[in-house]
DNA sequence: ATAAACAGTGGAGTATAGTCCATTGTCAAG
DNA sequence: CTTGACAATGGACTATACTCCACTGTTTAT
C-alpha cells in the first residue's frame, strides 16, 4: 500500500510516518518501490506502526520504542523482558507523580501562608514572590 | 557587581544570567557599564534574579515568570493576582498528575493481564505489545 | 611578560517528536 | 490538456531552557 493508505489505517500523518522512517523505526528496501518510485508498504510495516503507536501510548519515548522493536524483531520480546521495561517506566512515572505532588504541596502551602499573613502586609506586591 | 559575583550570589551560571538577559527578563542600561565595557549589575538585578529563581521553583515557565515580573514592576502583583496564577498552575499540576496516574493504571493493568494470560501463550513475543 | 581568570558578543547545539515548506514528479478525472 | 490529489526528498521550524563554543578584550597574579 502507499503512504496515504498507511496513514489512514494507522491514524499517523504522512509526515510522521516519514519521520519514523528517517529515524529508522521502520524501513523500506529498495525493491519495495513501484516503478514510479512510490514506496510500497507491506502489511508488516502497517503492523509495526500500530505496535509503535501502542508502545508510545504506554509513555515510552521513540528511542525506547525502538528498543522494543529490536526485541520484537529478534523474537526476544519475552514477557520477562517487556515486564522489566514496563516496571522501569512505572517507576519513572511514580517518580514524576511524586515530584508533582511535592510541587503541589509546596505551592499550596505557600498559597495558604499568603492568604493568612501576606495579604495583611502593606505592600502591594504579594510577599510570596519574595525570595528567602 | 560583575556577572561573576552575581552568579555566585544567585547560584545561576553566567550563561544562564546572560540567557535571561537575552530573553529580556533582566535588563541593563547603557549607563550601567564600567569603562571597560563590563556590566555593572545592581542589587535590584540581584533581587530580581532571586525572584525569578523562586517563581521558577513553583513550576512556572520563563514566559510565565516574565508575566510575574511585569506585575511586580507595576506594583500590581497583588495577592489576588498572584493567587490566581498559582491556582491555575495548581490546576495544571493536578491535571498532569491525573494523566500520569491514568497512564500508570493502564500500564499496570496491561502488565497484570500479561502475567496472567499472555505468558501462557506459545509465542516468544509478549502479547502486550500487540496493537488491538 | 605572560598566563590564568574573568568579561563581552554572537551563534550553534542539546533533547523530543514531530510539523511544515518548497520543489519536483506522477496519476486520475473532467 | 490541465487541474487536483498524491508521492518523494531535503531541509527548516516549533517549544523549552539552557549550555557550550569561538573569538576577542581586560584584569590580576606571578
Amino acid at each position: 500500500m502507499l503512504i496515504g493508505e498507511l496513514s489512514n489505517k494507522t491514524g499517523l500523518s504522512r509526515d510522521t510516518i516519514r519521520f519514523y522512517e528517517k529515524q529508522g523505526l521502520i524501513s523500506i528496501g529498495r525493491k519495495e518501490r513501484r516503478e514510479n518510485n512510490y514506496k510500497e508498504y507491506s502489511e508488516n510495516t502497517l503492523h509495526k506502526l500500530l505496535t509503535i503507536k501502542r508502545i508510545k501510548s504506554f509513555g515510552f519515548t521513540l528511542n525506547e520504542t525502538e528498543e522494543f522493536l529490536t526485541l520484537l524483531d529478534r523474537n526476544a520480546a519475552t514477557c520477562e523482558n517487556v515486564a522489566e521495561k514496563m516496571n522501569e517506566k512505572l517507576y519513572k512515572i511514580d517518580e514524576k507523580i511524586k515530584e508533582l505532588q511535592d510541587l503541589k504541596a509546596s505551592l499550596s502551602n505557600d498559597l495558604t501562608n499568603c492568604i493568612s499573613t501576606c495579604c495583611q502586609s502593606e505592600s502591594n506586591n504579594c510577599q510570596m514572590l519574595n525570595a528567602n
